[in-house]
DNA sequence: CGGGTTTGACCGGCGC
DNA sequence: GCGCCGGTCAAACCCG
């Protein structure tokens, strides 16, 4: 079973290896038995994602992506699930971080893993944060295959929500580990800002497997499309690691401060490190521009002999190709995600200070129509809304999981969910994903 | 024309 | 103080 762990981390500098993987026990109890295919990350351009009812108050100490959105996931309305099971500590803790380390192959254990490699200590600060899961239907699959395994979802404070996805999309998949962690880190201040902000301003880091296989150097890398539009803006090479990090800017709304940070892992080239800072200031895009959300197609850029790159050096071409290459191999892939988050704890205790670090404000900054929480999304469709409470209300046992086939179905085609096989970048937008928010 | 990427330059933090 | 390094800027260019 692929699953998934998670850490803390303060400082951590951006650097996979010090991310460390843990595997080992399964979950038990909860009825986790499922993986979480998570490969597209995106949102069809044609479906205005409207977050249907159950928005509930956002989190504290969200960055506004879907990973760490503001907003939790409407999904996940009515989601509760005992808490036991997921983090049971491991005492294989050791091992398994160190077996991990660097093997692509090496899964974590949404239970074990994280209560065994952090201790009961440090579990109990995750266990007060907010913990994500991505549930995304890869773009090759049928669309209500429903032979429904349950995807689990944990939370700091205990599972609150699940889903269930098609078989297929689990079967498919050969997903890596999954790694997240938190951090307090420092982040550049803008230039000209005058402010430093290299203080311990959280950063959230979320590991993915690449899109493609990384035997090869790659530079700018294909970055899974999130609800958000980012612009990237800068690229720059990474001490110690062969593959550069790219940066990028929410361009959803102007004046938006997100950013995050997307390299490829320097022990596991296969995993892609997504750093997110800061937090978006706007509600999701209820539909993504043309371009938004993902970098531009770089096949088509590949194709033409006249573009940018083709005036770069040949290291920056070459690197570019194989960018593209990952393209293909990524959107084409049945290549899972998986990825959690923690939050940072000095940031936590900030917030449970009331405290916010500087120009860093955890509470979203949402319209009112967005902050008068669930109201907004109660109307923006009951449609959607009541199939998931009809999916995600329903408990976990392998019986439930049976007889939530039928809803699956129904939420799968609520969504369009086509058998679209992605075979470039272009046709991303057909995909979609999921978001489940854990709390 | 708007919005994207690319990439060299610039800036500031940090370690020595 | 200096150099390294990471993060950002912004001009140039591309694309639809």
């Amino acid at each position: 079973m692929r699953s998934f762990f998670l850490q803390t981390m303060e400082n951590y500098q951006g650097d996979l290896a010090d991310i460390v993987r843990a595997s080992g026990g399964g979950v038990s109890g909860s009825g986790f038995s499922g993986e979480v295919p998570v490969s597209d990350w995106q949102f069809p351009a044609d479906h205005s994602m409207n977050y249907p009812s159950g928005l509930e108050e956002p989190a504290v100490d969200d960055f506004g992506d879907p990973f760490f959105s503001n907003m939790r996931d409407p999904l996940l309305h009515e989601l509760n699930m005992p808490s036991s099971g997921f983090f049971n500590s491991s005492n294989n803790s050791t091992e398994i971080i160190k077996s991990g380390v660097g093997d692509p192959t090496t899964t974590a254990a949404f239970g074990g893993g994280a209560g065994g490699v952090l201790g009961h200590k440090i579990l109990d600060e995750q266990m007060k944060r907010p913990l994500m899961l991505q549930i995304s239907p890869n773009s090759k699959l049928p669309v209500s295959p429903c032979e429904s395994p349950v995807v689990a979802v944990a939370s700091p404070r205990g599972i609150k929500a699940s889903a269930f996805v098609p078989n297929d999309l689990i079967s498919a998949n050969t997903s890596k580990s999954c790694l997240v962690e938190s951090t307090g880190v420092q982040i550049s201040s803008p230039r000209n800002s005058g402010i430093k902000r290299r203080k311990s301003q959280a950063k959230k880091v979320v590991c993915i497997p690449a899109p493609a296989p990384a035997n090869s150097r790659q530079s700018g890398e294909v970055v899974p499309s999130d609800l958000w539009a980012w612009r990237k803006y800068g690229q720059k090479p990474i001490k110690g690691s062969p593959y550069p990090r790219g940066y990028y800017r929410c361009s959803s709304s102007k004046g938006c401060s997100a950013r995050k940070q997307v390299e490829r892992s320097r022990t596991d080239p296969n995993m892609l490190v997504i750093t997110y800072t800061s937090e978006h200031n706007h509600p999701w895009p209820t539909q993504r521009n043309a371009l938004a959300g993902s970098t531009r197609s770089q096949p088509s850029k590949n194709n033409n002999n006249n573009n940018s790159a083709s005036k770069n050096s040949p290291r920056i071409k070459q690197e570019q190709k194989e960018s593209s290459d990952n393209v293909d191999t990524m959107s084409s892939s049945t290549t899972p995600v998986k990825e959690e988050m923690v939050e940072d704890l000095d940031k936590q205790i900030e917030m449970e200070d009331g405290e916010f670090s500087e120009g860093f404000s955890y509470r979203p900054a949402l319209p009112e129509s967005f902050q008068s929480d669930q109201d907004f999304f109660a109307d923006l469709g009951e449609i959607e809304a009541d199939p998931l409470n009809l999916l995600f209300s329903q408990g976990f046992s392998g019986d439930e999981v049976r007889e939530n086939k039928e809803v699956l179905d129904q939420f799968s085609s609520l969504f369009e969910w086509n058998g679209n096989n992605g075979s470039n970048i272009n046709n991303t937008d057909n995909l979609f994903s999921f978001w489940i928010l854990l709390y």
